[in-house]
DNA sequence: GCGGGCGGTGGGAGCGCTCCCACACCGCCA
DNA sequence: TGGCGGTGTGGGAGCGCTCCCACCGCCCGC
């Protein structure tokens, strides 16, 4: 039965309209909660559109109104994969279950190439969304800006600077580094060392940060020649962990700024006959899966990555209702989660 | 500059048309490159769009034309995460590139209850998409069938059955199974045994059916009790493990259908005394990103994960052009990783 | 008792496209 | 010379909504 003879079988408005016995615009006021409708109308609509199934056309919606019901979630992937790859999911994790509630579609888009980026750009432009979830943005990333100039919404996760302008929603990267020097320190550790990101991000200068006032608050001696600087790489770790065990053999703690380079500086520690934890202490950040799998499983940083995820969304759909003109500016705690290589 | 009074501010095909100096079908013809132009009138309006920087309206494309030129990702995760999660971030990556290229939207769908698979439904039957891509289905799934119902092109990961009757893009799992043990068995073992996924998902059955033919192959005697059912949850791999270890102590090879389920068994292995690859040889499925942390790294098969996105997608856009009637049944090769767990 | 509100309603006018019909205009044939 | 088919073209008619104006009652105040 059903779908049988009719073009395109979905019931309209406008059958629905003469259905309940009322006018078009009394349906689209039923349907879209405007108050100014009789209870008597209200429940007349809603028996239409439960006997005939009808579902709205988004299309013709967007055409009409202003909004499209549908926002962007952007990853910028244009050089090595620097973050870990849960990250993303668990992201989309929270941004989808947020969504489903306000009924918006999520638009995922991977920004690879430089003609990629462009074709997004236009999307923006053409106010093909009605907002876009920026996520790992550098610090020079024009995306944002470009964005507030268009007037679209955005919601970035993690911010490019300290005085970042857009909304944001980040971790307390800078708490998330003390507390793991903290945790090295409170069991001993003397020459606790740190393998950070790239520079140029926020996040690495943050974490970094914290690693410095925990080295501060325990009493220890500040030596650059603790610090060594990476990328966020498997391979960036392992070439940090050997300059590390060069400069300084006494070394007998890391703090590395993602479970990614703890790996690679875990490996090292092997290879240099180095036990963990029993001759360094190692720790991360991301609390990531593979974390679970090393050996010794990795002490590690979590950080609240689904309720980042929801919590963007939230910022997003506040943002685009124009409910709070306030742009957001949310930074969420981590966790230490401590297992056996500290 | 710019963006000043404008309402909108986005010039209009019929803007395009005017200053083309030609009528707005001809524009329409031109942007959806119809044989049916003159070349001056082809070149006019491309200036035209050019100068104006216009972009077509999806919107109104979508309400007036048929297609909507978006296509949905489900992810059911109804259940545990069964699949590791960088599963689905290859798949979507290869699924973005390829829509990229057509100019698609891609739009992720979550479901996690029966209330958002209900919502999908409803979407499906509105036909809010040009075609469905679904990954990860089990065995009894409806979801594929009522996209056939709708009519919705639909492109499946994975099969359900044997006789599956929708399109798909699978990978080889009974030859990953079966070139997992013919590894194992080329090493020497002789006591070979395996974890397998849920039996009721097509894919679990392969690679069992895959071990069976490996053991048979090396001509080592079948024995039911080397066979540990699980569910490709780490937890399940380590209680297969223990029930392998206890029925069969004399067990020197275990093939795990998935990573995660390896490391599980490894975990059991490493309390249960015996050394990896020593004593027992273990061999994963997914080549995972974990895979590489475990100690030691775990041999894995590896699937082409991004490549199947990529097939998929291609798949599904033919099926909606309607290029290809025979619906779609790709089965890629997997690949053997060798590393020290073997 | 009459005028002015206000809650509730109907329906016209688009939104920016695609589809398709109608109509030039060309060169060809009979 | 007239007719005929084939190109290339313009533009009307929607697609299914939302927005908004106009309108109908009713109750209130004076």
């Amino acid at each position: 039965m059903a779908v049988s003879g009719r073009q395109t079988g979905r019931p309209t408005l406008e059958e629905v309209a003469a259905r309940a016995g009322v006018g078009r615009g009394t349906v689209s006021r039923v349907i879209n909660g405007s108050p100014r409708v009789s209870d008597r109308a209200k429940e007349a609509v809603g028996r239409a559109i439960a006997e005939l199934g009808y579902v709205p056309n988004r299309a013709a919606r967007a055409l009409a109104g202003a909004r499209t019901d549908a926002i962007a979630l952007v990853i910028p992937e244009t050089e090595s994969r620097l973050f870990a790859e849960p990250y993303f999911l668990d992201i989309i994790r929270g941004v989808s279950a947020e969504l489903a509630d306000a009924d918006m579609q999520l638009l995922l888009t991977l920004i690879r190439s430089s003609k990629e980026r462009q074709r997004f750009e236009q999307y923006l432009s053409a106010q093909r969304v009605d907002g876009v979830l920026l996520v790992s943005v550098h610090g020079d990333d024009p995306l944002p800006d470009l964005a507030r100039e268009l007037g679209v919404p955005a919601v970035l996760n993690g911010r490019r600077s300290a005085g970042e302008r857009v909304a944001y929603v980040d971790s307390d990267n800078v708490g998330a580094g003390r507390s793991a020097v903290d945790h090295l320190t409170g069991r001993g550790r003397r020459r606790v060392a740190t393998i950070t990101g790239p520079l140029d991000m926020y996040v690495a200068r943050c974490r970094l940060d914290g690693y410095r006032q925990g080295v501060e608050a325990a009493g220890l001696p500040a030596d650059d020649r603790l610090v060594a600087a990476a990328d966020f790489t498997e391979e960036g770790g392992r070439r940090a962990m050997r300059e590390l065990l060069e400069r300084c053999p006494d070394v007998d703690g890391v703090f590395a700024a993602s479970d990614v380079m703890a790996a690679g500086a875990r490996s090292v520690l092997r290879e240099a006959g180095r036990r963990v934890p029993d001759d360094v202490a190692l720790i991360g950040v991301d609390d990531s899966a593979g974390a679970r799998l090393m050996d010794p499983p990795l002490t590690s940083v979590r950080q609240p990555i689904e309720e980042m995820g929801r919590r963007m969304a939230r910022a997003l759909l506040q943002e685009i209702t124009g409910a709070d003109p306030e742009p957001c500016r949310v930074v969420l705690p981590t966790e230490l989660v401590v297992r056996d290589s500290t």
